[in-house]
DNA sequence: CGCACGATGCTCT
DNA sequence: GAGCATCGTGCGC
């Protein structure tokens, strides 16, 4: 399995969303790797009073606006961050928010970015994995994901992804989570019955 | 359980 | 100076 290329991420963004369901994100960090199926999304458009672009472009949403498969980083509410993956084309504002994965490798390296020390080192219940990466700011840090992954392309790093390897599943489609405005946009993604969506 | 709220810092007006 | 694409805790039922 190979990372994807160039043109899974040359789509409308709405597409790339829900295709992005299934596919892997990946670290390989000098602590260990980390990885995790993409189970949520949202999709942010040009267009679209909810997305930072919407207006112009600023210091913060640049990465938006760079080429497609490019890493867009974001701080909110000053103490969390958020991971998206930039679609369109150079030149137009869009991004795919990842909202929440499943963890599928490094589950100890997670466990110690979310929660370090001050949790029980005992077994690994279900409970406690659920809560690893189940909601935009979670699965940043339990990624080793930081802000100065701006600009990084996921086609050329240590952080990129790989095609889903079973499309036997149902995308359920609502709106957006979090938001003041474009609320009534269809734009938020994930699969269906998977426990590890957020809530 | 669910709901309300405070933390905290940067970006844009 | 306001407003966040959030999370965890603390309280009440």
């Amino acid at each position: 399995m190979s990372k994807l290329s160039i043109d899974f991420y040359q789509k409308d963004t709405l597409t790339l969303a829900q295709n992005l369901l299934g596919c892997y994100l990946i670290h390989e960090s000098e602590d260990g790797l980390t990885a995790g199926k993409i189970v949520e999304t949202e999709a942010y458009l040009h267009d679209d009073p909810a997305c930072h672009a919407y207006q112009r472009k600023t210091a913060r949403n640049a990465p938006m606006f760079g080429p497609a498969g490019q890493v867009y980083v974001y701080q909110i509410y000053g103490i969390h961050y958020c991971f998206n993956v930039v679609t369109a084309e150079e030149g137009i504002g869009e991004a795919v928010l990842i909202r929440a994965i499943e963890p599928t490798q490094g589950f100890e390296l997670m466990q110690q970015r979310r929660f370090g020390g001050k949790l029980e080192a005992t077994t690994q219940t279900q409970q406690l994995i659920q809560s690893l990466c189940n909601g935009p700011g979670k699965l940043v840090q339990a990624m080793g994901i930081y802000r100065d992954m701006n600009f990084w392309s996921l086609l050329e790093s240590n952080l990129y992804l790989l095609p889903t390897d079973n499309h036997d599943f149902d995308t359920i489609v609502t709106t957006r989570i979090g938001i003041t405005k474009g609320t009534d946009l269809p734009y938020r993604f994930y699969v269906k019955g998977n426990r590890f969506v957020s809530k």
